[in-house]
DNA sequence: CGTGATCCTGACCATTTGGTCAACAAAGGA
DNA sequence: TCCTTTGTTGACCAAATGGTCAGGATCACG
């Protein structure tokens, strides 16, 4: 388990990993992983097949590469929430950060649905380990407000679900909340009042 | 447009699209579209490869005829909405109606959920037609008794959005939720009375 | 029964796709 | 400059996969 001294990377590694992970998130969000080929992904790379090969030992490398990079972005906000803050605070700011990366980041999000839809195959570990210790850190804190009386009482892991449920489906179902809106909406620029609206009456003591 | 004069199925096509249609389900849900091979979906249905493209053109005829036949059990609760019932009861025979439904179908509900974040190739015309005109009605009779007072006054496109989101996340996710509960615990009971206080306090007048 | 329609399958095909490799090109340090 | 390391690729391979087809089995019905 101890970290294997790396020799540090040289420059052309550094920007050919770098726009291979970029091309393969967007062919991995668009069409999922068994939907995604090597050759998609060398293109959107602006390299060879046999040159992405050279940088990652195979498709499922880049793949959990890609998952294990981002998801330490995903869960920043979560990690942020400060038990010493406002209580109503600290949950909308984690809602807005997690609508914002929603927006700002749709194909990480897709990534991950993918994943958990496949049923998180090479995520199996981390939701076990470290996504539940992190998400249990938060309930806790939240479970802590509410015992002061200073959040409505709810159940702190639902209250987490209903977040990730609500951000997420933006990014997640964009294509079906954009086709029922109709032309002349943005999803997220509505959702923000709405959220905010929804928690601080449910949360709201 | 019209609708084609169709022989009357025989007992054993009968028998068999159906047994192939359980199957491509079950296949299509836990890999999604490209991940899932005819192979599968014949082993699934007990059926040859041959014989399975014997009732259904291609993989793609199967996958379509698929999302046709169930989006009308999946929209049918929201048709459902009664305009002269009682308001925030409504609602809350359509949350509950959605969860049931995540809760007993969850392998449709994935299979949406890839459809629409592949950006719903076999769905587009669905989505921007039928799809709207429902949701459109639900969001006017939602709007009409916030007007009247009846319901605090919310976005009601986003508050479908919400209920969706909020519902299938349990079917989709269900992975990820299970493992940052833990043993012990049943997602869709524990979601039932969270879901309920959600929505009462949003929309309690 | 008989016979036409329906049903079923082993064998096969073309294409796609993940991955390999030998050989060649470019860097880069001494 | 030379030579080792690093980077790159065309050609290739084996397996997987969507789909076809000729022919055989079974069924329904007069």
């Amino acid at each position: 388990m101890a970290d294997q001294l790396q020799p540090p990377l040289t420059r052309i590694q550094q920007k050919n990993r770098d726009r291979i992970l970029k091309g393969a998130l967007s062919v991995f969000s668009t069409s999922g992983f068994r939907g995604a080929t090597i050759d998609q992904i060398a293109e959107a790379a602006g390299l060879s097949k046999p040159n992405v090969l050279y940088y990652f030992a195979s498709k499922d490398d880049i793949h959990k590469s890609l998952l294990t990079t981002l998801l330490d972005m995903w869960l920043a906000p979560m990690i942020r929430i400060n038990p010493e803050g406002e209580p109503l605070e600290e949950v909308m700011a984690y809602v807005r950060a997690k609508l914002e990366m929603s927006r700002r980041f749709p194909r990480e999000s897709r990534l991950f649905a993918y994943e958990i839809l496949q049923g998180a195959p090479h995520l199996t570990e981390i939701l076990g380990g470290g996504l539940r210790d992190i998400v249990d850190r938060a309930a806790t804190i939240l479970q802590g407000w509410m015992d002061q009386g200073r959040l409505s009482p709810v159940d702190p892991h639902h209250l987490i679900f209903s977040i990730w449920a609500l951000t997420q489906h933006y990014a997640d179902f964009d294509v079906q909340v954009r086709a029922v809106l109709g032309p002349g909406h943005d999803p997220f620029v509505e959702a923000g009042p709405f959220l905010d609206n929804l928690y601080r009456t449910m949360l709201h003591v």
